[in-house]
DNA sequence: AACACATTCAACCGCAGTCCC
DNA sequence: CGGGACTGCGGTTGAATGTGT
């Protein structure tokens, strides 16, 4: 997972790190600190660039380091502190002692940004309280096809009009989503994205969101539907 | 077993900000 | 004040590894 070593025009070396040259980096480090970056190497016997010196420190030896993955807890953190701060990692990862910003944004790209993207689409509007009361449950839980759950809400007027009302305490007030019970705080939620705020919810298998599919079709069914009070 | 495709993550690159002469 | 040197940050890369077929 690590670009092999090799030696440019100069010299110098870059890729992959050897035993040999973290214990020499480690060792300079522990005894005269953090310096001079561009001069350090040439002192420690390196033949890498001062950059390539520091970012081995910062995100490998540098003593309390924590590596391993990431707890649900520190996941929903990130994406707090995301929505607050943007990519700004180094920022973010201040709040995770022992963690990297490399560690955090590579973590964002791999995990939660990819996970975002596969679970966008107006449907997710829906909340948990119309599914189990207004729904015929075999049907929601069958499949993801949109035309059943289309046919479900045009044959029920009154979850359409609970949907709607819900979609409208959703604009105004998270915490309708969370009085069964859920261990997330409404202020939790406070000046976050939507989509941020779906992608959290959508961890809770007794939240309508995580359980449909998400498609192109049923967002376009949904908007048919709802568009008129959602300004589709 | 063999191949293709997806995922992971250490490392590199370029740029912007800061410092110093 | 201007410009070069240095540092730190965020985006991206790409080989190793994992997973699916």
């Amino acid at each position: 997972m690590v670009k092999p070593a090799s030696f440019d025009i100069n010299g110098m070396k870059s890729g992959a790190w050897s035993e040999e040259e973290d214990n020499k980096l480690r060792a300079f480090i522990g005894q005269f600190g953090q310096t001079n970056w561009r001069q350090l190497p040439v002192f420690a016997g390196l033949k890498r660039c001062g950059k390539s010196c520091r970012l081995r420190w910062l995100n490998y030896l540098r003593p309390g380091i924590r590596r391993g993955n990431f707890t649900e807890d520190e996941t929903h953190l990130i994406i707090k502190l995301h929505n607050v701060l943007g990519n700004k990692w180094s920022a973010i990862a201040e709040h995770f002692p022992g963690r990297t910003d490399n560690d955090i944004k590579n973590y964002w790209n791999a995990h939660i940004h990819k996970r975002k993207g596969r679970r966008n689409g107006t449907c997710a509007r829906v909340t948990r309280e119309i599914k189990p009361q207004n729904l015929a449950q075999e049907e929601l839980s069958s499949d993801s096809n949109s035309s059943t759950i289309t046919n479900c809400l045009n044959q029920n007027t009154t979850a359409i009009s609970e949907v709607a009302e819900n979609i409208g305490v959703f604009e105004s007030n998270a915490d309708s989503y969370f009085n069964h019970g859920s261990f997330i705080e409404q202020d939790y939620f406070d000046g976050m994205e939507e989509e941020n705020m779906m992608f959290l919810l959508s961890d809770y298998s007794d939240v309508g969101v995580a359980s449909w599919d998400l498609s192109a079709a049923f967002e376009q069914d949904f908007n048919k539907i709802f568009g008129d009070y959602y300004g589709k």
